[in-house]
DNA sequence: AATGCTCTCAACCGCGGGATA
DNA sequence: ATATCCCGCGGTTGAGAGCAT
């Protein structure tokens, strides 16, 4: 493959463009068109090598480019394509009249990118994160759970509905697992999770002490519950990134937005929640291999409720 | 006022791929 | 079929502005 010599090897001015430079640039370009961006240089009369004109023309230059402010409707544009694309900008800024790939990419980088994260989103796969940091206020809240369960007093049928409700917190929002790589936080992570599940599964909450649980979803529609087998939630490679992305493509195509589905953590990493869930909740297909597509799980009350296991659950 | 740190964004770099000789 | 040219893309860098101490 040939490679175009490099602007260093000519001797060619590299570095920010002065105001001279950019009169030369748009008057030649005004009267001539770019035409070879190789030869552009020359015929324009710049010491520049014709890829660094032609960045300069289109990230700055080009008189079409819109400046100033994403607004919040170009900000949920960036989101939404980008959820479906990844990090394909030129693709993005298609949809995006007068933006630049680059300002796009910039503008993800340092505001929407951060943005997500603090919203505990993985920024490349568009989920709930599920690393130690993002998922630490759920673990909290978790473990005052634990605390107060520990004063509870003899519970019935409120105290089942309270433990219903913390079973659909716990689902909608799944405990910390880090990465395998990220052994320092792994062990104990996953062991106080798991701790704390368990828990959750042998005795009553008293929800009304507990930030952060919705109470205002009536008993009866916790079996709303929907449960895709996608357990991966932050990308470890590309790889998984990339598939996740599909996933997230093939959902949005259906109609479905991934970002208000519920996610289970993984079964390797809670077992004796995921496993009872799953047992119990019906035929789900669950497998920690994430590129298996298992249709999502619906149950009505009634399916729910007289299913013995699903009391012992309780 | 001086210094150091953080953030932004224009610009660069290397690569892949299509077109052409 | 192969080599070369050229363009466009995505990732990264670094200068400078702004802010905190």
């Amino acid at each position: 493959m040939g490679r175009s010599p490099c602007c260093d090897e000519n001797g060619l001015k590299k570095g920010p463009w002065t105001l001279e430079e950019d009169q030369k640039l748009v008057k030649y370009i005004k009267e001539n068109g770019h035409g070879s961006w190789r030869a552009l240089p020359k015929l324009a009369g710049l010491n520049r090598c014709g890829k660094s004109c032609r960045l300069r023309w289109t990230n700055y230059l080009r008189p079409d480019i819109k400046r100033g402010k994403f607004s919040q409707e170009e900000e949920q544009t960036i989101l939404n394509v980008h959820s479906i694309l990844g990090n394909k900008w030129s693709a993005i800024a298609s949809h995006l009249p007068g933006r630049t790939d680059n300002e796009i990419k910039n503008f993800w980088n340092t505001h929407l990118r951060k943005k997500l994260i603090q919203m505990g989103i993985d920024p490349m796969t568009h989920r709930p994160r599920i690393d130690i940091f993002s998922s630490l206020p759920h673990l909290i809240a978790l473990a005052n759970l634990k605390e107060l369960m520990d004063q509870q007093q003899p519970w019935e049928e409120a105290a089942q509905r309270a433990k219903l409700q913390c079973l659909q917190y716990l689902l909608q929002n799944p405990p910390s697992i880090s990465s395998p790589s990220n052994n320092m936080h792994t062990t104990f992570t996953d062991m106080e999770t798991v701790d704390i599940s368990n828990s959750l599964l042998s005795s009553p909450p008293q929800l009304a002490s507990v930030q952060g649980l919705d109470d205002s979803i009536p008993f009866s529609r916790l079996p709303d519950l929907q449960i895709p087998c996608d357990y991966r939630i932050s990308s470890s490679s590309k790889d998984d990134t990339a598939q996740a992305q599909a996933q997230n493509h093939a959902m949005l195509s259906q109609g479905e937005n991934t970002c208000n589905s519920t996610w289970l953590p993984s079964p390797s990493a809670v077992p004796s929640v995921t496993e009872t869930l799953i047992s119990n909740l019906g035929d789900a297909s669950c497998s920690s291999d994430f590129d298996v597509a298992a249709p999502s799980v619906w149950l009505d009350d009634h399916q729910l409720f007289q299913d013995p296991l699903f009391h012992n659950l309780l």
